[in-house]
RNA sequence: GGUCCCAUCGUCUAGCGGUUAGGACAUCGGCCUCUCACGCCGAGAACCUGGGUUCAAAUCCCGGUGGGAUCACCA
């Protein structure tokens, strides 16, 4: 840690795609390390590739981390400190010194070799069985044989010169860590595009920036190593490293697109909650102690600790997600959740903005305990929006049973009845029928349920009658009726 | 292939020498109920393997096996 004792955390992705589940993770945890120690929370963006990064994903991530409860206190939008600018692509001059330390220093040399030598020296080393590392081709070239190429105008990229010796560290997860050099190639700091390599970028902005830890994934460890010498090279004090485990798709691999939905876009857009998200990564691969699955962001930041987390990958558990999911929509109130969910409902092409608020509370009052996703929404609110009503296979084979027919003639006289009131018919209208029939139980609610909703499951038929008016509800018993005397061909399936 | 990491129910995990190996999600069964869901109750389900160390090993050590990561002018 440097002299001050400040925890300083960072995340630093680099936008070349949305937010990855996994780094939304390693965002999340080093936001948590530094608001449990009252630290600082830095967002530095990596976009040093040129061709892949782009402007849009920049914002998406950031937005989605906003979305996540994430936020920042030094980064992009928060320049002006004394450590910015946060964005990579606009510290190239600050590179630029260091480099030219390194190269004076002799730690740092030309390369010229061009892309396809590299690839061909790499697929030989590993057709031999070698590891495929940079062999150094142009670390000893003589004065003659630089200019010779300068003067062929080839381009150059610059390496380190990396020396034999023993890196060793101490990992915060994984405790003593070693590393020889021998393992590691003169790996590039500067490309031949005069942009600086990752790790060359990182381990300056690091240092500069004050970062005391770097939480990171353990696909960094070896790079850890590379870093390190760097630190050794300029003589920086180096920071603590931290490096978890991976998130895992179901095949136990690191997981990626294949696996089907990995950025937090995604979740978001099939309405997975941010209490919810959250609340999964930060419990992925750790514990808080028996029963304790359910938490706040507060309380995680209050007992955060990297010892909590588990050395081993993390399979990425869509089953779990749903479930704290439906825990934290059952959270919400119905004003909170009419807000989140119309959106869902419009998208799919459901009108409820032409009803009132009221209207479309009840009606997601009464679907709230059968969401698990707010894309699930629509499927359920169909029923209550005459232009959407259907009925469904199931429904129809059950209004052809012969004890539908007289219940649901009970129930159209029922409505039809001088006595049936406009609104909250619901106790008239199911004892007349139960009068009527003497029916009970089943055999009285499931057809009704069935002219009612076009389905045979869904909320509460009180819910569904009290949001339901008569007349529509009228309308839907003559279909059923029709349903129920048609022979087969012309409701065949619905 | 080199290097590094990891290893408890299907999944996420608790365990830190002596436990009927606990919890959660999922699954299955029951109750509740007009249905589905919810809720409640219950069940099945795990210490990768072989050696040590020890009175005693899921726990400590070593070997094996398995899985993963990484070896880019990507981060």
């Amino acid at each position: 840690m440097k002299n001050n004792e400040r925890v300083r955390a960072r995340f630093a992705p680099s936008p070349t795609g949305d937010l990855h589940v996994g780094n939304a993770r390693t965002a999340l945890l080093n936001w948590l390390f530094a608001r449990h120690h009252g630290g600082d929370f830095i967002l530095r963006v990596e976009d040093t590739d040129r061709v892949r990064t782009s402007d849009l994903y920049e914002r998406n991530i950031l937005e989605d981390l906003m979305w996540l409860g994430v936020d920042w206190d030094e980064g992009p939008e928060k320049d002006g400190g004394p450590y910015g600018p946060y964005r990579q692509s606009e510290r190239l001059e600050v590179y630029r010194g260091y480099l030219e330390r390194l190269s004076a220093e002799g730690r740092a040399y030309r390369c010229y070799c061009t892309e396809e030598e590299l690839e061909k020296e790499r697929a030989e080393l590993l057709s031999r069985g070698k590891a495929p590392r940079y062999g150094g081709r142009c670390r000893n070239l003589t004065a003659e044989q630089r200019k010779k190429l300068d003067d062929e105008g080839r381009a150059y990229a610059y390496r380190f010169k990396v020396e034999e010796g023993l890196i060793e560290f101490t990992d915060l997860i994984r405790g003593p860590m070693k590393f020889n050099a021998e393992d590691i190639g003169d790996f590039i700091v500067l490309r031949s595009n005069a942009v600086p390599a990752y790790n060359f970028a990182v381990v300056i902005d690091d240092y500069l920036m004050e970062v005391s830890h770097v939480i990171r994934g353990e696909d960094h460890l070896s790079n850890t190593a590379a870093q390190l010498m760097l630190y050794a090279a300029f003589g920086f004090p180096p920071p603590v490293f931290a490096h978890h485990a991976l998130v895992l798709g179901k095949d136990r691999a690191k997981l990626s697109k294949r696996h089907g939905s990995v950025t937090v876009r995604e979740f978001r857009r099939q309405g997975i909650l941010p209490e919810a998200m959250v609340n999964h990564l930060a419990l992925m691969g750790s514990s808080y102690g028996e029963g304790r699955e359910v938490m706040t962001l507060e309380e995680i930041v209050k007992e955060f600790s990297l010892d909590r987390i588990g050395k081993g990958g993390a399979v990425f558990d869509e089953e779990k997600l749903d479930w704290l999911n439906t825990v934290y929509i059952r959270k919400l109130d119905l004003e909170d959740l009419t807000a989140i969910v119309v959106p869902f409902l419009e998208e799919a092409g459901l009108d409820v903005r032409s009803r009132p608020k009221e209207w479309v509370e009840a009606v997601l009052g009464a679907v709230k305990g059968n969401l698990k996703r707010l894309s699930d929404a629509p499927y359920q609110v169909e029923i209550f929006l005459d232009e959407h009503f259907k009925v469904s296979a199931e429904a129809v084979s059950l209004l052809r049973e012969g004890g539908s027919r007289t219940v649901l003639a009970a129930l159209q006289e029922a409505l039809t009845d001088g006595n049936c009131p406009e609104r909250g018919f619901y106790a008239f209208v199911i004892d007349f029928v139960r009068g009527r029939t003497g029916l009970k139980g089943k055999a009285l609610f499931t057809p009704i349920r069935a002219a009612a909703t076009g389905r045979l499951e869904g909320p509460e038929l009180n819910r569904v009658f009290d949001i339901l008016d008569r007349e529509a509800v009228l309308k839907r018993v003559a279909k059923a009726l029709a349903i129920a005397a048609s022979s087969g061909t012309k409701y065949g399936c619905a």
